[in-house]
Parts: structure tokens; sequence; C-alpha cells
DNA sequence: CGCTCAGTTGACGAATTTCAAAGATGGTGG
DNA sequence: CCACCATCTTTGAAATTCGTCAACTGAGCG
């Protein structure tokens, strides 16, 4: 277990100033826990009445139907905050996975919703994770439901780029991607034969290359989007958090 | 605009005592508003930082692709609550459209993170309801990705089928509803042709009948609870509230 | 060196969309 | 009450997309 003083010098912390550091403000004794690559956090039906507060790695929400069929609802990337269950709500929906080594906070119900003024401050930036959350999933769903092979992958792509890049951890397009074919197929909906042809697609094209095993490069935004059907601008509105520096 | 004496009188605030009833203790001078079927409340990418209480009547979360493809992200029903904004997050992800003639609250975020104990308690209500969000979202998403046609239909009428029996607005299976075929495809990523499909192949199956042109009946959920891969048991205990009576 | 696992590729088949046209239903105004 | 209109539902046939199966490749590792 470790203290505020080593978080707060996480690049996380550092990126992120107002969550991670509000709440540790609150919570000075906050326990850190580990998990490493491929552990599965909470299975989906568990009891869970509790929050998460990521501060390194990659964890994937992800859920199962009976044939065995796995679809990962959310990834959730440095910084984020999720719910995970409620007092009124306490059995977890989805099954929790760590995409890579992690490092998170759990958070009681009973830590964030007290009369403190600093409480209230910290609901109001849980509040801003939650709405960005549902705007992921939102998004996941729409191109789920109404968009190809090509949309769903770049989409993906794309999301990761975003939101990694708020953070410092895709630069000019490049970044680290913990997930391989078949993970990426079960967020996109699709075989990993079939994302395995969409990528090489997508290389031929010269939109990504992909200069290490683990990792991976965007070479043509505005290719991405148009296949994804994302306006750039108003998607970082929308899944981005407003810098308050 | 209507008082506190009307709501208490309406079906949803009997069926759902906590939620509603709590509210409107705190807020007293609460404002009913109206609208009626097909009425858009809320646009995506407007700016938003509120929420929403259901009182009566059905409400579409959707989303569209720039082909004018469109998604429903989830359905709101009578007593539910939802974060559309907030004020980190100010911009509404979905669009809201009332799929029949509704009565609903609109929460504004000053209303609900005060410190006042009964504050607290709406609250952890409010938390709940996130979570059972979240949940139906992500039973949705999972068939959008891995399930098939039967699969996602029958999931459909089954969400809708618990979630109205809870609230004494589904008996024996039975239960009014609002949505057109074309609606109910955009709801479970289908055609409406297929969706046709589908459902005339649950009719010949003896699976559900429709006796009347916006009514329901579904005649055996233990064959629908197949096709959807759905434990109803484990399904109610993820998106029902437990009831504090 | 051989093992395993992830990625790649081709051929085939199944599920779903699209297109087109024909019924059914309900509302509206004469 | 009837005729008409718009909307929704139903059905068939053709086209498309994507999954499955199977074989092969290549990298990492003991």
């Amino acid at each position: 277990m470790q203290k505020q003083g080593t978080l707060l010098k996480s690049p996380v912390a550092a990126a992120y100033p107002t969550l991670v550091e509000t709440y540790l403000h609150i919570q000075k004794d906050a326990a850190v826990e580990t998990a490493e690559k491929g552990r599965t956090l909470i299975h989906e039906d568990d009891f869970a009445d509790h929050s998460m507060l990521l501060l390194d790695g990659w964890v994937a929400f992800s859920k199962m139907l009976p044939d065995g069929e796995i679809q990962i609802i959310d990834v959730m990337l440095p910084g984020d905050f999720a719910l995970i269950g409620a007092v009124n709500a306490p059995v977890a929906a989805c099954t929790i996975e760590a995409l890579s080594d992690v490092r998170f906070i759990k958070i009681l119900p009973a830590q964030a919703n007290g009369p403190e003024v600093e409480m209230e401050q910290l609901r109001s930036l849980f509040a801003g994770e939650i709405v960005r959350m549902q705007a992921r999933t939102s998004e996941l769903l729409l191109r789920m439901g109404k968009g190809n092979a090509a949309s769903r992958v770049a989409y993906a792509l794309l999301e990761f780029h975003v939101r990694l890049e708020a953070i410092d951890l895709s630069k000019d397009g490049y970044f680290e991607f913990p997930m391989n074919q078949h993970k990426l197929g079960e967020f996109t909906g699709l075989s990993n034969v079939h994302v395995c042809r969409t990528l090489r697609r997508f290389e031929r094209e010269g939109i990504i290359s992909h200069p290490t095993y683990t990792a991976i490069q965007l070479n043509d935004l505005d290719a991405l989007c148009m296949l994804a059907g994302i306006n750039l601008d108003a998607f970082r509105h929308e899944i981005l958090i407003k810098r308050s520096k």
C-alpha cells in the first residue's frame, strides 16, 4: 500500500490534478491496490457497492453471454473514475479485468457522499466522469448497432487516441496499445479474423501502421474520423474533461 | 405547471415512493414539465448540465451517425432518473425524445449536491438509478455486439416487461408498447424489416402475441429468456431497485 | 530446435440489409 | 358513413457483410 506522496508523483496526478488530487486531499489515507495484466478484479453479478479510481494502466468492463461470447462495454484509462455499484444497486453489471498492470483506488459510498464542502466538489467531478463514461458507451453502442466493421475499428482507435492524448500518453497518433486483436474484437463486436482484415486494410491504405507489437501509430486522423463518422472537436467536448488549468 | 399534490397521486409515486417522494420532499416546488409523443426534448451536443426524473410515459435516448442511421441507447420508463449532463461535462451525448406523452421534472446540479441529510439520501438513490441505467446499457451493448436478431428482440421485450412489471404497468406479460417496429429496430440495431420477421417468427411459435396495435403480450417468458440468454432472477437483481417497503 | 500463441489469408456459408411491392390500419374531411 | 391518405406492417428476392473453418506464417521462449 502506498500513500499520497507516491500518488502525486504519478503522471496521472500531474496530468489530471483535479480529480485525483481532490480525492486524495479528502481521503489522505487512500489505499492504492495493484493488479497485473490479465487479472480479473470483479466478476459480473458479484456484490459491489463501491466505485473505482484508476491511477495507472488499462481496465476493461465486459459482459458474457451464456454461449461464452464476450463484449467489452468500456475501457478505463489512467485518471478515470467509474461507478461499479451503489448502496441501492449492489451488483456489478460487468466483469472488470486488468488489460495491463494497473494501480487503482477503491472508493466506498460513504467516502464521497458526505456533507463536507470538499466532497461536494468531488461529487461534481465524479458526476462529470460518469457522464463521460455514458457518452463513450453511447458512441460505442451507436456504432455497434448501425456501423460497419471499418467504422467500429476506426472509432475504437480514435477513442483511445483522443483520451490518451489528453493525458500525454499518445503523441502524434502514437501510443502503447495493450489489447490484442481478439480483445479489440470483443470491444468492437467483431471476430478476431475480421479485426485483422480491417486493420490490414487500414495499414495498406496508409491510415495506420504498427511500429511495434505493443504500439500503434495513427497516420491519418481525418480518414479515421471519416470512417468512424466523428467530428473530432465535438467528440473531444463530449468525452474529455474541461481542463481547469 | 403542477405541484406536489398532483404528483403524489400519480401511479408512479405510488409504485416508487422512495425516489420520487424523496425528491419532492426536498424540492417541494418542483416544476413538472410535459411533452407530447414524438417531441424532441434535447438534441445531441446541446448544452446540458442537468438531470431528469421521469414521472409518466416513455422517453428514448438516441444517437445518430452522419448517414442518418439512428441508435436508441436507452429507454426511460416512469420513475426513472437519468444524468444528462454535469457541470464538468455540460454536453448532452444523446438526443432525448418522448416516445409517448410524458411528464417529467428537470433537476439542476445544485438541487442534489447540497450538504443536507435528505440530499445525501437522495444522492444515494440517484447513484442506484445511474448504476441500473449503466447495467441496462451494458446488457444492450452485449447483445448488440454478440447476439443475433432473435436474442436482441427477445432481450428488448423482456427488459421492458421486467421493468414495467415492477411498476404495475405489465401484468401477466401484457403491456402497452408505444414503439413501432422501426423504433424497435433503432433500439435493437436491426432494420425494421428484420424486426418484423423476428416478431412474426415469435408469434408463429406462440412466444408472443399482439392483441392490439399498441400493446404486446409475452406468452412464454422462459422461451424469451432462453433466446435472450437471460437468467430472469439475476436480471431483476441487476436492473430493478430493491424495494424498501 | 520445437512449442505455443497471435496474427494472416482464402474459401465458404449464414445472417442480415436493401429494394420493391403489396396489405393493413387509423385518422381526416367531405 | 365513406373515401382517401399517410403510416405502419408484411412478404419475397437479391445483394452484402461478416463469421466460421482451416491452413499457414512468424515471433517469442524454454
